[in-house]
DNA sequence: TGATATTTGCACTATTGTTGCATGGATCTG
DNA sequence: CAGATCCATGCAACAATAGTGCAAATATCA
């Protein structure tokens, strides 16, 4: 199955695709880079915060968005692959965070090793973030 | 040279050990887990919240301690080792992040490998962490 | 169509992170 | 030791982020 459109992309998480949730989606695709809560609400500023928060909890409750907490402070999300359960360690990847533009970038080539964790440690998610400058910015 | 009182270790990271210092460093060696600013709040209620934050920054600064960004979303830290620089990828070590308990651990003795990032991406620091739960958390 | 469930918007509240300024204590210099 | 200087602390804000409760609007179902 190849999921085409954005709504049979929330669909098949079982997302209602409401107007909102559709656009949230559409710009979650285009941006190369994982985004925050106040980049939503730049870009859809008529639109309420409480909904475009509870937008991304739905997405990150039904798997369509991982989330990433870098050296910023503020949660970024981006958007899963296709069948990405966001479990460690399979469908982790590594991050990067520029530290100059401040933008989030998903390297999801670039996989995470299974750690020989102390034992009864279960682990079940992973953020893996590589902080630094990117290479759109000047050293 | 070997580090035996609190107050030599502020000096050798040229921080003046004063009264407080010199306790936040005590706590944060007591504690097995990395710590937030909440839990120094709680710790010393008598302690102004700024000092304590101002004091945690201080430690950043001069590389006494590194900072985690765990799902909890809130920042945490935990002391670096003696010579310490927080540098990816020799000094930086993998965390673990107990969703039960909301305890963060240090592992240092597992470290972080050399990922291939792309071309022109300069990495500077690391945050490794995985989630899950702890050895003191049942099932 | 009416009943029900879900989504959205509004109004708050809480927590975390941060800054400016005044005070007080430590340190330095003559 | 006195005075000047520097730094740490405390207080009072402020800003940004995160989250909740409720009512109105909208979609869905029988």
């Amino acid at each position: 199955m190849n999921i085409n459109t954005s709504e049979e992309r929330l669909k098949a998480r079982n997302i209602q695709p409401t107007a909102m949730r559709l656009r949230v989606l559409t710009y979650l695709v285009e941006s190369q880079a994982a985004i925050s809560l106040s980049d939503l609400e730049k870009k859809f500023s008529q639109a309420d915060r409480t909904t475009l928060f509870r937008t991304l909890k739905t997405y990150l409750e039904h798997g369509l968005v991982h989330q990433i907490n870098d050296a910023s402070g503020t949660t970024k999300y981006a958007l899963c692959a296709e069948n990405c359960t966001c479990t460690y360690p399979d469908d982790i990847h590594l991050h990067f965070y520029c530290s100059s533009c401040e933008q989030t970038y998903c390297f999801p080539h670039l996989g995470i090793p299974e750690f020989d964790l102390p034992e009864n440690f279960k682990p079940a998610r992973g953020n893996f973030v590589i902080t630094g400058q990117c290479s759109s910015c000047p050293a």
